[in-house]
DNA sequence: TTTGAAATCCGTATCACCACCTAGAAAAAC
DNA sequence: GTTTTTCTAGGTGGTGATACGGATTTCAAA
C-alpha cells in the first residue's frame, strides 16, 4: 500500500472539457480526504502529467482530442512503476465498450450523470484497490452475464442481424425474407435486448466480429 | 469466344425467391436470342449447377441462405474452366458494396427494379466479354470517382464519424462537441456525400475500416 | 398434455434521422 | 484582399426506427 487511510487521495482527472472538470474539481473538494492534484486536457497531457504526479485516483474520459482514454489505458497498463487506479467516466452503455475498457485495467466504470457523491465513493472505494462501477453499470454487466448463457441469437434472428448490418433497412429486410415490417421490428427489438447492443453501430460491430457481415 | 453472335445465350438465374426467378425467366424467354437453363436457390446449388451446365450468363442474387453470393463469386474466381460471366442483382447502392463485387469478378452490377429490356440488354452486353452497368450505379460509380479526388473528410467530419462508429447519437455527439444538433446533421450528410455511404452500417465499417473505432 | 420458445403480426405514440434549402462567421487559400 | 472552404445553425417536412403494449400459430420438449 502506498498510502493509509487517513491520508488524502490524490486525483487527476482527464477530460477535453474544461466546465466538465471545474464541475468534478469544485465537488471533490467539499471532501476532505479528497485533493485534485492535476487535470489533463487529453491522453497525451494527461501521460506527462502521470509521470510527474504519480495520482492515487485518475478520473478520465474516453473520448478526447489526440489521444483518447483507450490509448491511455493502453499505454498505462505498460508502465509498471505507476499504481495509479483509473475511473472511466463515458457516456456509452453498450456491453462491449465497457468490458473492452474493463480488460484495459480501468478499476471502476460510470457514465457521466452520476452523482458528486457516487463519485467520491468511487474514488474512495478504487483507492483501496477494489473496483468499482455505478449501478446502471453493475445492471448492464449483470444483465449481459445472466443473458450470455442463453445468448445464441435464432436463426431469423442471425439472418435480419446480417441483413442489418450489410446496410438493409428493416423495409428491405421484410421483402427479403417475405415477412411484415412490424415482424422484423420484434425481431430487432428482441436482438437488442438479449445482445444488451441499443446502437446501430453497435450492431453492426457485433455482426462483423462474428462474422456475419458478408 | 465459346459462342458467336447468332447463338443462343445460355442463362442461368440464381436467387432465392422463386417468384423473382419466375417473373425474370417468362420475361427472358421472350427473347430468341436468350434461353434459362437453370435456377439455383443458393450459392450451394449454384455450384453444382454451374459445372453442369455451364452457362454463359450468370444472373444472381448476393443474398442467398445456405452461400451467398459473395463466396460464390470468390469460389468462382478460382476456376479456370469456367467462362460463365456474371452479372449481380442486388439492392445496395453503397459504392463500397459495388465495388467490392466489382472486384470480386462479376461483370455486370444492377439494382433489382431494372426493366426486362435492360436485363437483356446487359445479358448480351456481358456474354460478348464487356461490362454492364445499370444507369443508377454507373452514376454511383461515376459520382463516388469524381469525388475521390475529393474524398478526405475534414477534421470536423472525421471526428463525427468516429464518434458515430462509437455509438453516439446524434444528441450526443453534439453534446461531445458542443454544437447543435443541427450542426452534427449538416456535418453528417456532408459526410454521406463525400462517401457516398447512406446507411449507418456503411458509415460503421468505413469508420472501422480507416481506423476510426476507438 | 402442458409448457415454452420461436416466429409471425398489429396499434399507438414518440423520437431520431434525413433531405433539401438557406446563411452567417471564421479560417484558409489564392 | 478577394475567394473558397469549413464550421456553424436554423426551417420544414417527411420517413424510419423504437418503446410499449398485446396477440396468434407452430412445433418441439418436458
Amino acid at each position: 500500500m502506498t498510502h493509509d487511510n487517513k491520508s488524502i487521495i490524490r486525483v487527476m482527472l482527464v477530460d477535453d472539457h474544461p466546465l466538465f472538470c471545474e464541475g468534478v474539481a469544485s465537488r471533490l473538494k467539499l471532501s476532505n480526504d479528497i485533493a485534485v492534484i492535476g487535470i489533463a486536457e487529453n491522453g497525451i497531457q494527461a501521460l506527462e502529467m502521470l509521470d510527474e504526479l504519480k495520482p492515487d485516483v485518475v478520473l478520465m474520459d474516453i473520448n478526447m482530442p489526440n489521444m483518447n482514454g483507450m490509448d491511455l489505458l493502453e499505454v498505462v497498463a505498460e508502465k509498471k512503476d505507476l499504481s495509479s487506479k483509473f475511473i472511466v467516466l463515458s457516456m456509452h452503455e453498450d456491453k462491449e465498450y465497457i468490458v473492452r475498457v474493463i480488460r484495459l485495467g480501468a478499476s471502476g466504470y460510470m457514465l457521466k450523470d452520476i452523482s458528486g457523491d457516487e463519485m467520491i465513493e468511487a474514488i474512495k472505494t478504487v483507492n483501496q484497490g477494489e473496483k468499482h462501477f455505478s449501478q446502471e453499470i453493475t445492471a448492464i454487466l449483470a444483465q449481459q452475464d445472466a443473458d450470455k448463457t442463453e445468448n445464441i441469437l435464432t436463426n431469423r434472428e442471425q439472418l435480419i442481424l446480417r441483413l442489418f448490418s450489410l446496410g438493409y433497412n428493416n423495409k428491405q429486410i421484410a421483402q427479403e425474407l417475405n415477412n411484415s415490417v412490424r415482424t422484423v421490428e420484434t425481431h430487432k427489438r428482441n436482438i437488442t435486448k438479449k445482445l444488451g447492443i441499443n446502437t446501430s453501430s453497435g450492431l453492426v460491430r457485433y455482426a462483423i466480429e462474428h462474422g456475419m457481415d458478408k
